[in-house]
DNA sequence: GAAGAATGTCAGGTAGCCTGACATGTAAGA
DNA sequence: TCTTACATGTCAGGCTACCTGACATTCTTC
């Protein structure tokens, strides 16, 4: 028990906190090469067919210099390709290698057993609720008016 | 609709971002002293009787060393100070100055704040599930067996 | 007392993020 | 058409949060 309730902001770091180690030390233990915290999340919004850099910087929700920095450490690790994109020579497509799927594949399932470890505790119904609740589009922070 | 579902890490950090951006945002239109996301973590896990630089940094799950700076800062900012424990010679408490209170106020204020604008988006239920479903305690991240 | 642990602090190093700058390629208007 | 504006990709430099290593000080325990 606690005076005032903590605030959600730290809750969400403590959530977030909980899922990445997990991810990073099940990746470890099981021998695979190492990547960093923002490459995981770059890995996370890749999409099948190819993004540009600005469009991956969009949704990390950094600039392109950043990261274009996490997508050339992809790239020299051999899990990332860039190819030019066939419908404008200006831009580069992303994409993973053969062997950046096999570990997109198995990050995605560590990720879905911790899922269902956190449906163990809290119930399974909580866990769709969180997620529903959490796939509202946050958009841009609220104005600060009244 | 999307092809697969986004996992909740990612959604942790959109949350996150979202409650964050609009704290600081809130702040600056008041026109208050700047703080830096660490220190309004900081801020958030100090308790009001005065807590050790070793206690804040478990709390925030960094190195008493990243802990230590952190507060440094915010010393120096005028809104924390430290006090000779009187139970122990070899530590210090760290507690809020008069303004360090009146700071913490405001963004408490601002915080609620933010969570209401929630509350109205996704209904007040939604809420209040979301906040008994973070506040599981999330403990050690689980071993990676099976 | 003496050994061991906890605390606070300083120093140095790494990684992620930023702004600034610039070259290249595309789109839209005079 | 050309030229002006804009988007993209990239390099360079700098800041900040975080880390490890090291050390002095102060309990605590045997």
């Amino acid at each position: 028990m606690q005076s005032t309730r903590r605030n959600l902001p730290q809750l969400f770091t403590d959530a977030r906190r909980w899922f990445e180690e997990g991810l990073l030390a099940s990746l470890e233990a099981a021998g695979a090469t190492p990547v960093s915290p923002t490459q995981a999340q770059l890995f996370a919004v890749l999409d099948d067919h190819g993004t540009t850099v600005s469009e991956l910087a969009r949704r990390m929700g950094v600039t392109r210099q950043t990261a274009h920095q996490a997508v050339h450490g992809l790239v020299a690790a051999g899990f990332l390709e860039q190819v030019p994109d066939p419908a404008s020579a200006r831009q580069r497509l992303i994409r993973r290698t053969v062997e950046g799927e096999r570990a997109h594949r198995q990050a995605g399932a560590i990720l879905e057993r911790l899922e269902d470890q956190l449906a163990e505790r809290i119930s399974r119904e909580a866990v769709d609720a969180l997620r529903a609740a959490l796939e509202t589009p946050w958009g841009q922070p609220p104005p600060p008016n009244s």
